[in-house]
DNA sequence: AGACTTATTTGTTTTTTGCAAATAACATTT
DNA sequence: AAATGTTATTTGCAAAAAACAAATAAGTCT
């Protein structure tokens, strides 16, 4: 059967995170042709068959034009299809979200950075785009190394600590995290650094594994 | 910007799990057209942009297309993409996984049914697409109340027991479990029901919603 | 030297889990 | 009718994990 149906269009969109502030936030990017035009938006566009191996390839040379490297975390989130999402027609947006540590993005002028808690208003179905990677983000720090993804390659147990609260937005008894955290090995301790300051110094760690660590869980 | 670029094809595939025998497996659909004509694949097609609100919609059509009825439970897997995985060009599948008692397949004569570990060499990316919906399905049960989707309307404690090692892959030790499950709420006691037999009787249950709810963890 | 600040460890209490066994309730057999 | 078999359900206890509170450590700053 050859498809002789009208072909929707296909296209991707990114949700990239980044902890400012330590707040939440998102890097969003204005509309340069229409629809739309003018409006603050999540970073997107057509797929490309010709240069694009997958719709993630597609996200990542989304995610290159607009922060100019590539994000240390990505992952596909959902996909939003419908008649009535884009005015231009009968679309699907595969979406995918991104961690990408502040560290990176200072400076960066093409970086629009908001917390997710004061977003202007999104056009298409970006609300709810946005709401599902946040609960997806809340999701699995629960059970993963996925909050790491946020600090910059060495940090300390408490700024680890603090991300994981953060994310979650939930208080952490701390003698219990650095107990779990430890015992689950996705850190190691970078022997003789510390971070210094009027105080004791504090250890510096970095992540064991470049990939996201799930945790174990029962029932 | 108008998408000048060639569209892709979009379609969306599904996977359909069952309990039979106390095995996990997979409802499969043989080919009636080219490509792979006569072949036995996960059920699935083109989305139908006149007739479809939306991918989940089209995905209902093709399970009501190959089951009759609807599924309980059904939820979006992830979304196939590439240039490599369809002979007819870049194509987009978006895919769902279904969880369907087999009480209610029972008798249909559409439903070829194979356990998830003795399938046939499948079509396309299928089995990449089988890996990634088993995966899924076991991480889910050890954290919501998808398992029970796979149980009639009415169950016992033992039944929910058992569909939850099956589909886990591992021995729950039964006091806990059930202390856990009880406490978590998610099913209720039918007054006065009971399952009897040269025993005995087991008091019966049923889900306390129709949706799936996932249980607290913590860090 | 003493105050101050954050890091890290320690101890105690409380809550969960794992395991083994006892008890319950029926059908079937003797 | 009593004994037996079978699965359901509860109980008790030891072990492990988590929550909470507080002490101690190791620097800087005044």
């Amino acid at each position: 059967m050859e498809p002789v149906y009208p072909q929707p269009l296909v296209m991707v969109d990114t949700a990239l995170f980044t902890i400012r502030d330590e707040r939440l936030c998102l890097i969003l990017t204005r509309r340069k042709e229409p629809p739309f035009e003018g409006l603050l938006a999540l970073p997107g566009g057509f797929v490309h068959a010709q240069e694009d191996a997958d719709t993630e390839a597609a996200a990542r040379r989304v995610i290159r034009g607009k922060i100019g490297f590539d994000a240390p975390y990505l992952e596909q989130l959902f996909t939003f299809s419908g008649a009535a999402r884009d005015p231009r027609g009968w679309s699907v947006s595969v979406v995918y979200y991104a961690l990408i540590p502040w560290a990176s993005l200072e400076g960066n002028p093409s970086a629009e950075v908001f917390p997710v808690d004061g977003l202007p208003p999104l056009p298409f179905d970006h609300e709810q785009i946005v709401a599902k990677a946040v609960e997806r983000l809340r999701g699995k720090a629960t059970y993963s190394s996925l909050p790491a993804f946020l600090l910059p390659a060495e940090f300390t147990m408490n700024d680890l600590h603090r991300i994981y609260e953060q994310t979650i937005g939930a208080r952490l008894d701390k003698a219990s995290f650095r107990h779990k955290i430890l015992e689950l090995d996705i850190i190691e301790e970078m022997p003789n650094r510390f971070r210094t300051g009027a105080h004791r110094p504090a250890q510096l760690y970095r992540l064991s594994s470049k990939v996201l660590t799930p945790f174990e869980r029962k029932i």
